[in-house]
DNA sequence: CGCTTTTGACCTGCGC
DNA sequence: GCGCAGGTCAAAAGCG
């Protein structure tokens, strides 16, 4: 399991692109499940992003990023600009959230029962990527506790549930393998570290743009992976300021994930990103949610 | 002994 | 309102 790194294989260039996104999602639910997603027909003809222009700087395997979530509500429109849509839900009053939340947990261990607190059950952003490996767990720089796994609708394999081990923090992550490819490992992030990663890219593991390329999967809790990773972004960016700076929810944007930010500032595909998000995502949409 | 994983039960939200 | 599916909890078991 320690060999990720080592063992795991990973997706070609060509592979496609797919709009994929967490069907769980409030308030916009897909008809289709995870997994579905993964099996969208035609996916190859028409990618979301043209990826190398978006990572410039990662010249042999540029993660692939897709802007996901709530945008694919669009009018089956694949090929259409797909937009993250930073849903309010996800983040309203986050700043509040921080602090509430500890409450809110300890009071929910306590009680378990009374888990009405808020109307809405409140959803960090979300983050998923498809990986090509033989192991469902990766590698991510974080320690993480199962703690849970569900069977899939319509899909073999189950998902698995987990949950970052440090206290302060609430990262969620899940992951199931595809069931159109077996071989390829989906996961969900949700949320952002709110420390450190304990496992911290060693500065030698490699090109200066794998070193990049872990240390921004680090700051979000992301694979280190050698290769082709797709990501997908899940209500908002990962690197939050994007729409805080746009103006987009206001500001919750949690301070803590800025701050991992500065400590993964090798990355410039942070800041390729961040440009690129900048771009992708049209005023508009961000003011719609 | 402490931490992680497993697993069944329970809760919640959504579509019909 | 009901049923389904996703998500979470927590006790028990497993492991180092």
């Amino acid at each position: 399991m320690e060999d990720v790194l080592g063992n795991s294989s990973f997706l070609a260039n060509s592979f496609p692109l797919q709009s994929i996104f967490d069907s769980s999602c409030e308030g916009d639910k897909f008809p289709l499940g995870f997994m579905e997603l993964l099996g969208v027909q035609d996916f190859t003809s028409t990618p979301l992003f043209d990826t190398t222009h978006q990572f410039p700087s990662l010249e042999t395997d540029p993660p692939m990023k897709i802007e996901s979530p709530d945008a694919f509500n669009l009018p089956a429109t694949p090929n259409s600009s797909s937009i993250s849509s930073a849903s309010s839900d996800a983040v309203n009053d986050e700043a509040v959230k921080v602090d509430e939340q500890e409450e809110d947990q300890q009071k929910t261990k306590k009680q378990l029962k009374p888990k009405k607190i808020n109307q809405k059950r409140q959803r960090e952003p979300r983050f998923a990527f498809m990986t090509k490996s033989e192991v469902d767990h990766l590698e991510d720089g974080y320690r993480w506790r199962k703690y849970g796994q569900k069977a899939v609708k319509n899909s073999p394999f189950p998902r698995s549930y987990y949950r970052c081990t440090s206290s302060s923090c609430n990262v969620k992550k899940r992951v199931e393998r595809s069931f159109t490819d077996p071989s390829i490992v989906v996961t969900t992030y949700e949320g952002q570290h709110t420390h450190p990663s304990p496992l911290m890219p060693r500065p030698s593991l490699g090109g200066s743009h794998l070193n990049s390329a872990i240390a921004a999967g680090a700051a979000f809790g992301m694979p280190m992976q050698r290769s082709q990773t797709h990501y997908y972004h899940h209500r908002q960016h990962p690197f939050g300021n994007t729409l805080s700076a746009l103006g987009h929810d206001g500001s919750s944007i949690n301070a803590g994930f800025l701050h991992e930010r500065r400590l993964c500032s090798s990355g410039q595909s942070l800041l390729k990103d961040h440009g690129l998000l900048q771009d992708i995502i049209p005023s508009h949409m961000l003011k719609e949610e």
